[in-house]
DNA sequence: TAGATTGTTAATCGATTAACAATC
DNA sequence: TAGATTGTTAATCGATTAACAATC
C-alpha cells in the first residue's frame, strides 16, 4: 500500500487544501465532487486539481460524475498521514511555544506533541495543556525512549540553531523552525521553516502594487 | 525613489533571509559580502542571489569585493518597507492572537498592531501587550479612524471568511489569515494564507522519504 | 444519445542554473 | 597582472495550462 510516487512540493502544498475543502462537503453530505467544483471553490485550475488527485487517489474519477467524496477524503488523510498520529517534540514554551501546545487543532493533522522543553525554571516541570515541560537536558532522554523523529522549534532566533543541533544529536530527522533564521544542519535533515517575515513581505508588496 | 520593479513571488520569498543574514554580518562588522557567500550561507544558487539582489539594489556590486554590507542592508529594509511601519489590526484574541499580539519582534518588520478585536466579552476591553482589544463591532470605526489596510485573522476557522468579508466592508485591502480556510474575497484584496497544515504535510512527506 | 468530466499528451510559461564577457 | 566576482544572455528545468480522445 506504500506507493512510492514521486510528488512535487507545489502538488504537496496543495493537497491538504483539497482536503479541508472536501471536509466541507462532507459535512454537507454532498456525494461526489468534481475536479472543476473543487477548483472554482479554491481559485484553481481544474486540470492542476486532476493531476494532484491522481497522484494520491486510488481508485479513478468517473467521467460525468467526479470523485466520490468521502473516498477522496480517506485517500487524502492515508496520503497525507493524518489517521496515523506522529509524535513530536516542542523545545521553547514561550509565546509562541505556548501557543502551539494549547492548539489542540494539530491532531486532526496527525500531530501529537509529547513533550515539550525549556531552559526557564519557572516553566520546567509544570504541565501546558497537559503536556509536561522538561528541562532541555532531558531532550535526548526523551527522544530516545518514545522514538520520537519530529522537533518543533519555538525558542527565540539566537539559540535556534543550537536547539536544532541538539535535536539532531538526539536522533531527530525532521525539524519545524519557526525561528526566522536559516538552519545549517546535515542533508539527510528534513527541514521547514515557518518564515512569517517572508510572508509578511509577500503580503506588503502585493499592497504597495508591486509583485503580480 | 519609487521604482516600479517586476518581482517574482519566488523572489521576494527570499529577499526577508538575506537580510537576516546580512543583519548577522553586519552585528560581526563584515564591510563586503559576495553573492557566493550569501548563497553558502542560506543554501542556494549564487546567480539567484545575484539576480535577485540586481533587482532591489541601488548600487551596482564591485567585482572581486562583492555588495557593501551596510549599503545593502539599507537598500533590502527600503525595499521590504522594514523602515516606515505599516498599521494593522487583528481579530481574534485566542491562543495564537496573544503569541501574535505579545511577539514585539514584528515591530522589525515594519508591522505596528494597533488594535485587537474579539467577541469573548472576557477580553473586550482589555489590553493584551499594550493593545486594546475592542468588540469587533468597532472594528470599522477604528479602520476608518486609522486609515488602516493591513487586517491579521486569527480567529477559528468557522468564523474566518465572515471576519474576512468584515474587514473588506471596513476598507481593509490585504489579510494575513492564519485559518486554514480558503477564503473567498474580491480579486483586489491581497490574502497570504499561514497554512501551517500544508507545512506539517510536507516536512512528514520528506520523513516519509516521499517528495524531492 | 449528448454532454459533462476524466486522464493524458503536448504546449506554454516561469524560474533556476549554466556560460561568459566585463572589470575591479 | 591574475583571479575573484559581478551582471547578463542563453539553456535548462519544472510546473502550469491547453488540447483532446475516452467514457460514463
Amino acid at each position: 500500500m506504500e506507493q512510492n510516487v514521486e510528488m512535487s512540493k507545489a502538488t504537496l502544498r496543495r493537497l491538504p487544501s483539497y482536503l479541508r475543502y472536501l471536509y466541507q462537503l462532507g459535512r454537507q453530505n454532498v456525494p461526489t465532487v468534481s475536479s472543476t467544483t473543487i477548483a472554482n471553490g479554491l481559485g484553481l485550475n481544474p486540470v492542476q486539481v486532476r493531476k494532484d488527485i491522481a497522484l494520491v487517489s486510488s481508485v479513478a474519477g468517473k467521467p460525468k460524475t467526479g470523485y466520490i467524496t468521502k473516498e477522496l477524503i480517506a485517500d487524502l488523510e492515508a496520503f497525507l498521514g493524518y489517521n496515523n498520529t506522529r509524535d513530536a517534540v516542542l523545545v521553547g514554551v514561550g509565546g509562541l511555544g505556548r501557543a502551539i501546545l494549547g492548539y489542540d487543532g494539530f491532531r486532526n493533522y496527525g500531530l501529537n506533541i509529547v513533550a515539550a522543553f525549556d531552559v526557564n525554571d519557572s516553566v520546567i516541570n509544570t504541565e501546558v495543556n497537559g503536556k509536561p515541560v522538561y528541562e532541555t537536558g532531558r531532550l535526548k532522554g526523551i527522544v530516545d525512549r518514545y522514538n520520537i523523529r519530529l522537533g518543533i522549534i519555538t525558542v527565540p532566533s539566537s539559540s535556534a540553531q543550537s536547539v536544532a543541533d541538539m535535536m539532531v544529536d538526539a536522533g531527530i530527522k525532521a525539524i519545524w523552525c519557526f525561528a526566522p533564521v536559516h538552519l545549517n544542519l546535515p542533508a539527510d535533515i528534513a527541514v521547514k521553516g515557518e518564515d512569517l517575515a517572508a510572508s509578511l513581505a509577500l503580503l506588503s508588496m502585493q499592497l504597495e502594487g508591486h509583485a503580480d
